[in-house]
DNA sequence: CTATGATTAGGACGAACGTCCTAGAAAGGG
DNA sequence: CCCTTTCTAGGACGTTCGTCCTAATCATAG
């Protein structure tokens, strides 16, 4: 296994403790003791908190982009790509139903920060947005394929919601479930 | 227009703060000078931070028990009581599309926090799935009542998210329409 | 009027935070 | 080997926060 640089060991801590924690409530001491290393270093590699947040944002766009781009390279028809999409749900349902989605739980929280960053985390809804249109786009869907796309984004983040609300993962398999019978119906 | 108390002020003033602003992220100092008291005054009606949230969640517990109570008395039938949910969206579109919903953020919020709240505040989301469920049983969808409401919930959850994130009040309109057009499947 | 309790104001405190600064350690090129 | 750059450590500063304390004001009952 490769060792990490101490700048990526960075993002990475703070990505996962922005996730579990939220943005305002991570502070630079955690992260820095998570890592190991002291708030001094820190500040060498990351001039402010808002520098830190815009590169755990770039790394989730980085590694969001990657892995739809796998999605296409798989050998699936747009069909089953989308059903990849959703099965998300289930394969996270354990972190999704303590944290909640890691995408909408932190553009909600920047929201009502009226944090200058909040647009840059929009753009990770716009990958999935955008990829979830040109796979409908693919099924004929021209006309729709956006609407489409973002019902089932919203129907993605009101599971992980609710699971978390209700500290239940049973109901993010349920609306999986539901949301492929959903994709059978529009596309029948 | 009758005089609320001192602590009935700071309970409002607190209730909005903190629904727009996030409850972590507003602090005593701010909600005394929105009220315009002082912190001392502040601490003789509420001794913790704590305190504030559960009076204010007590608060929306009781508005929305109200809420909920009147439109059973408003003759309505179960199903245009359901129409009458899903139109919350709908009234409320310029607000959640801000601040998203009230109850969803709050829930969200506490859950990252941990904080012992969180139970409390689910009760909130609990008044809903219930007074759902009950309609839906009046129409005789007994097996599923509580999965229906649920998906309900989430739909509304969703839209909330998706309509702060994109700053898109119309979404909040078609998923509104979209919601009313599954009852009607569902309950044909 | 007086006495008592509720209400209000405002300062003091310790802790936590983001930020900045200095100095030493490590690394790499000449 | 020395010099320069990069990396690391840790303390200092100013601010904000939740909390606490004291004293003044107000309302009310006797």
């Amino acid at each position: 296994m490769a060792k990490l640089s101490t700048k990526n060991r960075i993002v990475n801590v703070a990505d996962d403790m922005f996730y579990q924690r939220g943005f305002a409530q991570t502070s630079f001491a955690d992260i820095a003791e998570n890592v190991g290393i002291s708030r001094g270093n820190f500040y060498h590699h990351f001039k402010s908190k808002d520098d830190i947040l815009q590169a755990v944002i770039i790394l989730r766009r980085d590694r969001t982009a990657l892995m739809l781009e796998e999605w296409e390279n798989e050998g699936l028809d747009p069909r089953a790509r989308i059903e990849r999409f959703i099965h998300i749900l289930i394969m996270n349902r354990a972190k999704i139903s303590r944290y909640g989605c890691p995408i909408g739980s932190l553009c909600t929280e920047l929201a009502k920060l009226e944090h200058a960053a909040q647009e840059e985390a929009n753009t990770l809804f716009d990958l999935f947005r955008n990829w979830l249109r040109k796979q409908f786009e693919r099924l004929g869907q021209d006309e729709r394929a956006d609407d489409l796309a973002m019902q089932l984004l919203a129907r993605s983040q009101g599971a992980a919601t609710l699971a978390q609300a209700f500290r239940d993962e049973g109901f993010l398999d349920q609306e999986a479930v539901r949301m492929c019978d959903w994709l059978d119906r529009t596309l029948s």
